[in-house]
DNA sequence: CGACGATTTGAATAGGATCAATGGGAGTGG
DNA sequence: CCACTCCCATTGATCCTATTCAAATCGTCG
């Protein structure tokens, strides 16, 4: 691993407070490697073989069920996945591909629970970001139990023009085709859902969002902070 | 706490590494309180003031939205519920309520995370409890957005024939209005997938439903252990 | 017995999925 | 540079699932 890549990491809270031993043991058995776009980086049900950490790119989890398939969320720069699987030793419920050209950090699960088990500030670290996940699911479980397609995809765009700043155009991150399957439909029906945004300020043009008026959208959209606030 | 009650919980996978001074000081501060059926325990956004953990009967996790209302999930003997919020010092995302009646463990949050900055095995079996609520919504998420309510309907009863022991005839553990809503349907809904049911061999009668051919249910319900496996 | 809540059933509607066909770039090869 | 192709996105039509509203039935608890 390059020195610059190496001290990146050890920025990220997962490993901010681990002893300078454990963190160096860690980097030396991890690989960081390059991936192009659209690569099957393993499947759901594989046993855990490796932690993942998102150095740059943007990383997909899915998964399937009987010939359907869904997406489970997206991870991106500095985010890890994965590593509920890898410290209960178990295999991953998700499948995991890259979105576009990625470049991830893989941690060899032993490494990862020899450093758990070792290291009191990393078990500490985890249990951090674990429950930050698990509310991160709970999240998504409630948009997708109580708001209609509709209602996601305004709190959705909602949510995107926040990150990206509040311009009044924002930029898709991916295809509508990923959009539709990680907001729960198909995407004949995600196309449609813009339609119907189009009376509240919302014009489609590619994967550039104009956002006309933000109070008419929210008014239908209902952000709360119990299931849109980042974080926490 | 009678003496017990705390035994018991010593042996909880959650308390059972903890150095005996922790525990000690952790159920001294701890409160075992009964409840009546139907109690609302707290509601979501209220700040998590206390860790709680089922001694006995069954608590239902709900959130709401704009009106709307669902179940989340439901935590029974043994379980610790809403863990997360309590480790990040955050708001609880759910609220909670008692099914019927119950003795529960209220530990108040501020202990449970001195515990956790002091104890290191609490720290770990804090992971451990995490990484297991995490791949359990995650399974939950999959079952709702890949299989259709009838699917559901059918994977539910065959997981509920496995943990009542396969016997011919399984007892639903609460009314159908709430399954429904775990479910992610409404009570009519849940009415006509059981008639829907019917020509696989499912037969109700009010909270017993008979369960003549588990083979065929199966070939509808085709459980998978990434989706339907309890624990891990 | 009567009242109430839970469950079931029926009818109408809405929301979402599927199937089919068309338009629109991005990339390829001539 | 242009034609070609392929894949994505959109649109239309239709079907199916699930929700809503309404009403009837069933059981249970006073």
């Amino acid at each position: 691993m390059r020195p610059e890549d190496v001290s990146g990491l050890r920025e990220l809270s997962l490993f901010a407070g681990m002893a300078d031993e454990g963190f160096e043991r860690l980097s030396r058995a991890a690989y960081l490697q390059a991936f192009p776009p659209h690569v099957e980086l393993f499947r759901e049900g594989d046993r855990a073989d490796f932690l993942f950490v998102v150095v740059e790119g943007t990383v997909e989890l899915h998964a399937s069920w009987n010939g359907r398939e869904t997406s489970m969320g997206m991870v991106s720069r500095n985010g890890t996945f994965i590593l509920a699987a890898v410290i209960r030793d178990a295999c991953y419920l998700m499948g995991a591909r890259t979105v576009g050209r990625c470049r991830l950090l893989m941690i060899p699960a032993e490494d990862v629970r020899a450093a758990f088990e070792l290291d009191d500030a990393f078990a500490r670290a985890i249990v951090v970001d674990l429950a930050g996940c698990y509310r991160g699911v709970i999240k998504s479980q409630k948009d997708l139990k109580l708001r209609t397609g509709v209602e996601r995809l305004a709190a959705y765009l909602l949510r995107l023009a926040a990150e990206q700043g509040e311009e009044p155009e924002v930029t898709l991150p991916y295809d509508k085709r990923t959009l539709a399957s990680l907001l729960g439909m198909t995407p004949e029906n995600l196309s449609r859902a813009f339609a119907t945004l189009k009376p509240y300020g919302v014009a489609v043009n590619g994967a550039s969002i104009a956002i006309s008026d933000r109070e008419d959208l929210g008014r239908l959209a209902k952000l709360s902070p119990l299931i849109d606030a980042p974080g926490v």
